[in-house]
DNA sequence: TTGAAAGCGCTACCAT
DNA sequence: ATGGTAGCGCTTTCAA
């Protein structure tokens, strides 16, 4: 069921069926129609591959996460594949599993596909790993890491946006006494984060508090670590903001178990905004990054460098925003730092 | 940077370099590192395309699903993933996003991408597309769905064993009026579940009130409105067992909202052990249904199909266990039938 | 063990 | 507008 036997069926040359497919030069409608007919009639599908072979593209974009079953990317994902799809795109996608070595076959499963661009929304990579895709020519578009460079893309969320408005919420609810759940400290988005807290205190004249800044990993059991810490400290603080929800969830979930009351007692607020967050009792309050416009800014960036001709990489601005929800509320401790 | 660079620079012929890349026929071990080499010095990378041109064979299932999104399946995703790269298979990942449209857009893919097999974890599946597929000797493998015919697989969940052991958990701790939010009326899986229900509270000798089976859709929003209803019935059950986690985290949700207490005013268990019902406040009893095993058997029956040359279709069963949480407790209502 | 060469199914260029 | 045909890069006989 190749393209020989249609064109013998539809009585043209195999040159006019590949037009006909194509659409790109203009065919006769008598012909068109009889060729159509010999395709439905012989339930022919194209080859992709002899048909990339045969044009020299492949139309598949790489997509290399760090794993697919954590809550910030099946969206991205999701969003990634639409968006592939409506352009007549395949996506290609891998899991690196946060391991090296697996990061480096993925690198391997993309070129041997000969992908035209690949998005890399994971921070395990290898800098060798890029310089192999790029000195191909292969378009990059990263997540929140790498400089912008010919062909390298990158998409910056908001971070520093986002937190500000976190904690212009909380002090306008009246809180002073303000800790920061960190993630790990070799993750360039999580020290963006924290600093980005630091500043956005010292911009409310509000000192961090010793031992206000504990050290979580993003994920749920560091949140409840870094809370059963928090609360056993001799001054409590009385809201907390957390690099990421999950460890906001971790975190909310020690203070029920402590009995420590949200928002009455304490107020969280997370960041990210993974659909879990809005199930919890109190929903949290959260930073929301939209996984969608990442999606889009990343397939933009793709797209325009294999398809529009545009060398020059591309720093896109994925903004943030604050999501109120029952996990933050008026501060009920009075101030003791008039004393 | 094709083949013939590589044997050029080798000063061997491109049959010997496939030979060593392909590593199924003996070769010299003085030209193997030769070639090994010109493959470093070249940087080169065999077009997994024109591969399956030269071989016929793509090396790649098609994974199809409804929505990635939904937090059954990104597990499943990876797990099918992580079997297939170590199998050295590739996977094609299709949405329908429940849309028939989009499901025979993703069953075109699959056949221009000439795959060995597809794995359908989807019930929107028109009999006419499973027909093609069929009709060119593609495996399939179905998830709860589809009968096993001729290189046509099928793996059942045992909801009913499931089911029995969340009933027998609630009639263990005194539950006797217990009822069930069922899912969308045209999914055969959520039929099963309702009827492994019934038939099990038959069995216990219970027999099942009016108005106590609700209608829900498999979402949270579909078990917070059936909560309500089944909250102002004039009596209300003491258990509900839901079809699956998110309704019961919706009839979770529900409760608190109207300040009923969980487990003590009411028990509640979900079905499937998504991630989040165990970050529930309380986390939730459930039962779980491992989707990594779901992912190896239907690996398994595509790989023995393609591979094992097994024409046979296969019904596997993967088991359901009870994962006892925080959502059901003794039953604390004086039972009203005695009268 | 190795090489030569005929495809695999399609596209795209050159003719007509 | 259509047909003929030379590749695309690899695998796989067939010979040597």
């Amino acid at each position: 069921m190749n393209i020989r036997e249609v064109a013998k069926v539809a009585g043209v040359s195999t040159a006019t069926v590949s037009r006909v497919l194509s659409g790109s030069v203009p065919v006769d409608a008598s012909t068109e129609s009889k060729v159509r007919k010999a395709i439905e009639k012989t339930g022919y599908y194209p080859n992709s591959h002899a048909r990339m072979l045969g044009s020299g593209k492949s139309n598949t974009y790489g997509l290399i996460v760090s794993d697919i079953a954590n809550p910030f990317f099946p969206e991205l994902v999701k969003s990634f594949e639409r968006l592939a799809v409506e352009h007549n795109q395949e996506v290609l996608i891998a899991n690196t599993d946060y391991h090296p070595e697996r990061t480096e076959h993925c690198v391997r499963r993309m070129l041997e596909h000969k992908v035209d661009g690949v998005a890399i929304m994971t921070s395990e990579m290898d800098p060798h790993l890029i310089q192999i895709l790029s000195k191909r020519g292969i378009p990059i578009v990263f997540l929140d890491t790498g400089t912008v460079g010919r062909l390298i893309s990158n998409i910056s969320i908001d971070y520093e946006h986002g937190i500000d408005l976190a904690i212009n919420h909380l002090t306008s609810l009246k809180h002073r006494e303000i800790a920061f759940v960190e993630g790990p400290k070799d993750l360039k988005s999580a020290t963006i984060r924290r600093d980005a807290f630091v500043s956005s205190l010292k911009r409310n004249g509000i000192k961090v508090a010793p031992g206000f800044i504990r050290q979580g990993n993003h994920g749920i059991d560091g949140g409840q670590k870094a809370m059963t810490e928090l609360l056993a400290l001799p001054k409590r603080p009385t809201a907390i903001m957390c690099s990421n929800d999950l460890t906001a969830i971790g975190v909310l979930i020690a203070a029920h178990v402590a009995g420590v009351r949200v928002p009455h007692d304490i107020s969280i607020v997370g960041f990210d905004d993974i659909e879990l967050s809005n199930l919890m009792q109190p929903a949290l309050t959260t930073i929301r990054v939209s996984r969608t416009e990442i999606a889009a800014r990343a397939f933009e960036a793709l797209y325009g460098a294999a398809h529009g001709g545009i060398e020059k990489g591309i720093n896109y601005t994925v903004p943030s925003e604050l999501i109120e929800r029952g996990s933050t509320g008026l501060c009920t401790v009075k101030t003791e730092r008039k004393t």
